[in-house]
DNA sequence: AACTATTTATAAGA
DNA sequence: TTCTTATAAATAGTT
C-alpha cells in the first residue's frame, strides 16, 4: 500500500528505514488499539527500535497483567531465563543468595567502586530473575494441584449427575405404580446436590 | 477497509466479533512481523481473546529478552519516582542492603512460602534500582569531574593560543628588523605546545 | 510534515 | 469456515 510493492526484508537505506519504522510503528499501535476495542480482547505490544528506544501499547488490562498471563502460559519460564542459564545450571537458588550476600557485604563499605556496584547490579538482576522463576515454579505447582482437585470434582459430579438422571428415569417409570417406593432412598442420600454446588 | 467504514467500538454481534477478531489478529501479527524485518527492530505482541485464549508473536529476539528489556525500563521509571521519594530519602544504600540480607536469610530455608519469595522479589527489585541509582550517581560525579578538568584545560589552552597569536603578529612586525630578538622568550616558555596536545 | 498513487487489509456477501 | 469482491485504510515514494 504505497507507490510500489516492497519486499519484506531489511530496508538498506538508513533514513528511509527510520521513516518506515515510524510510520509502521504508529500503524501497528493503532491496529492493536482497534483490535482490543472491537473485539474486547487484551493486547500488549512492545517495540524496540534498532537504536534501542522502547515503545509499548497495552489495552485496558495493564501491561503487567497481560505479561504475567503470558508468563504463566509458558511452562518453559525457567528456560527462558537464558541470561542466567549458566548460573542456574550450577547454583541452586540458595547458593545464589549466599553469593549475593558476599557481594552485598562488599558493597556496604563507604568507598565502593563503580565496578563493584556494576557487579552487584548484575548479581541482583540474576537473583531477581531466579527468585521470580522459583516463585513461578511454586505457583505453577499450586495451580496444578488446584486443577487436579477440580478435575476430580468434575468427575465425581459427572458420575453423580448420571446417577440422578438414571434415578429420575426409573422414578418416572414407576411413578404410575408407586411413587412412595423411591422416597426413602432419594431423601437419605443428599450428597449429589451438595457436590453439584461445588461446580461453577 | 472493507465494504463499509466501521466505528472503533465493541462489535455487538458475537459471531462477527469472532470473525473480525480472527482476521484482525492475523493482520496484526503479520504487520508486527513485517515491521521487525523491514526495520530490524524487536517486536513482542501478546493477544488474549475475550475467551481467554492466548496468541503471541515475537521477532528474532526471544520474547523473554524483549519482556525483560521492558521490565527493566519500568524498574528505572520506578526508581526515579518511588525510590527518590521514599527509600532514598529515609534509607541509605547501605541500610537497604542490610534489610535485604535479612530477607535473603529467611528465603534460604528449604520450605519458603510464595509470599516470602514475593517479598524477596520486591526487595531485590528495590535493591537493584538503588544499586543502579548509586552507580549512576557515581558515574555522573566522575563525568562532572572530567568535564570540569576539560573546561579548565580549554580555558588555559585558549589563553595560550591567544598569547601565541599575539606573539606571532609581533614577531611578523619585527621580523624584517631583527628575528632573533624574540627567540629567547619563545623558547624558554614551552608550556603552550604541551597544553595544546591535551586537547582533542 | 504533507501529499497521492498504489497496495494491502478487511467488511460484507456468497 | 473459506473465498470473493468492493471499499476503506495504510503507506512508499515524492515534494
Amino acid at each position: 500500500m504505497g507507490r510500489r510493492k516492497v519486499e519484506i526484508k531489511r530496508i538498506e537505506n538508513k533514513s528511509s528505514r527510520q521513516v518506515t519504522f515510524c510510520k509502521r510503528r504508529n500503524g501497528l499501535m493503532e491496529k492493536a488499539r482497534q483490535l482490543s476495542i472491537l473485539c474486547e480482547s487484551s493486547v500488549a505490544l512492545i517495540i524496540i527500535s534498532a537504536t534501542g528506544r522502547l515503545y509499548s501499547f497495552s489495552s485496558g488490562d495493564s501491561m503487567a497483567k497481560i505479561l504475567s498471563r503470558y508468563e504463566l502460559e509458558q511452562a518453559d519460564d525457567l528456560k527462558t531465563l537464558d541470561l542466567e542459564e549458566k548460573t542456574l545450571n550450577y547454583l541452586s537458588h540458595k547458593e545464589l543468595l549466599e553469593t549475593i550476600q558476599c557481594k552485598i557485604e562488599e558493597a556496604k563499605s563507604e568507598n565502593v567502586s563503580i565496578d563493584c556496584l556494576k557487579s552487584l547490579e548484575e548479581q541482583l538482576k540474576t537473583a531477581l530473575s531466579v527468585t521470580r522463576a522459583r516463585k513461578t515454579e511454586l505457583m505453577m505447582e499450586l495451580v496444578k494441584t488446584h486443577q487436579e482437585k477440580e478435575k476430580l470434582l468434575r468427575e465425581e459430579n459427572q458420575s453423580l449427575t448420571n446417577q440422578l438422571i438414571k434415578m429420575g428415569k426409573m422414578k418416572k417409570s414407576v411413578e404410575a405404580e408407586d411413587a412412595r417406593a423411591m422416597s426413602p432412598e432419594s431423601s437419605s442420600d443428599n450428597k449429589p446436590p451438595e457436590t453439584l454446588l461445588l461446580l461453577k
